[in-house]
DNA sequence: TCCATTACTTATCATTTGATAATAAAATAA
DNA sequence: TTATTTTATTATCAAATGATAAGTAATGGA
């Protein structure tokens, strides 16, 4: 296996990730909500509670830009803001019961596109999806070293 | 398998080719050019010739907005438009030399970091790494039906 | 020929996003 | 105690991006 070759195909994987992405989340459509405010949401939502620190490194943003946003959206009440008891200037970012409705929303639409993409798969398929999975995940995106 | 529970591995491993991603182009510095710039930029540079339309339905973006990116582009240097023989609202774009050159700086980055992300596969591997990459090609990400 | 359509451009405006400085409050180290 | 660091906020400005209206030129069909 030349590694040159396997980059070229890495590429092409990846940008297929990326417009495959695109097509199951483009018809999420929450009332007057920014991509980035959106991608704030969906990163509390899988890892809440979340500190402002934390959002700010994971979606590569500014901590004054992740407060204005995180502003915003607590201004909608889809998040809530709760100090932590122990060091009283870290915050734990979580979802509302409104926000937590609205992003289950957004999953189900997206699972929805999900099935529809698969569903000519058969049961063989969908252990070979899962295993390829692991397999790069394991070896190529989460190195655990 | 269940299904569910492979949207849930899905989405997990989407998450993390987006970050890889992130982390392997964030090194790529071309001077004064804006991350649209860029995706247009890599998109031309794998697909040339394409048309204004073509990348316009590609990266999402209204056709003006494309145009005033492309004219940016062009008085930069970086690409070059050819009018259609046959017909001739149709206009090629294509990287000039020095478009060319930076773009292949670009990839030569990238690359580099890829290979540092699987610096210790063993040739088994990067066997099982094509093959994953292969399947979820095929199944998932590029249904060729 | 005339009309509709396609491909693209220009211009303009609103919104979103990014960058930075200044501040505050709590925690921690000296 | 005082100084430093961490966490977060507010405010402000610039730049990038998105949306839309209007216009040009070429094509193709009626």
């Amino acid at each position: 296996m030349d590694k040159k070759e396997l980059f070229n195909q890495f590429v092409a994987f990846t940008t297929a990730v990326h417009q495959v992405t695109h097509e199951l989340t483009q018809n999420v459509k929450i009332d007057n909500i920014t991509p980035v405010q959106y991608k704030i949401l969906e990163y509390i939502k899988v890892s809440q509670p979340v500190t402002p620190t934390e959002i700010s490194d994971c979606q590569h943003m500014s901590l004054p830009n992740t407060s204005r946003e995180l502003r915003k959206l607590q201004e909608r009440k889809f998040i809530e803001k709760i100090s932590d008891t122990e060091d009283r200037r870290k915050h734990y970012v979580c979802l509302t019961e409104d926000g937590e409705k609205v992003m289950e929303e957004a999953f189900a639409c997206i699972e929805e596109r999900f099935l529809q993409l698969i569903q000519h798969a058969s049961k063989k398929d969908l252990e070979d999806i899962h295993h390829a999975l692991n397999i790069l995940d394991e070896k190529v995106f989460n190195p655990k070293s």
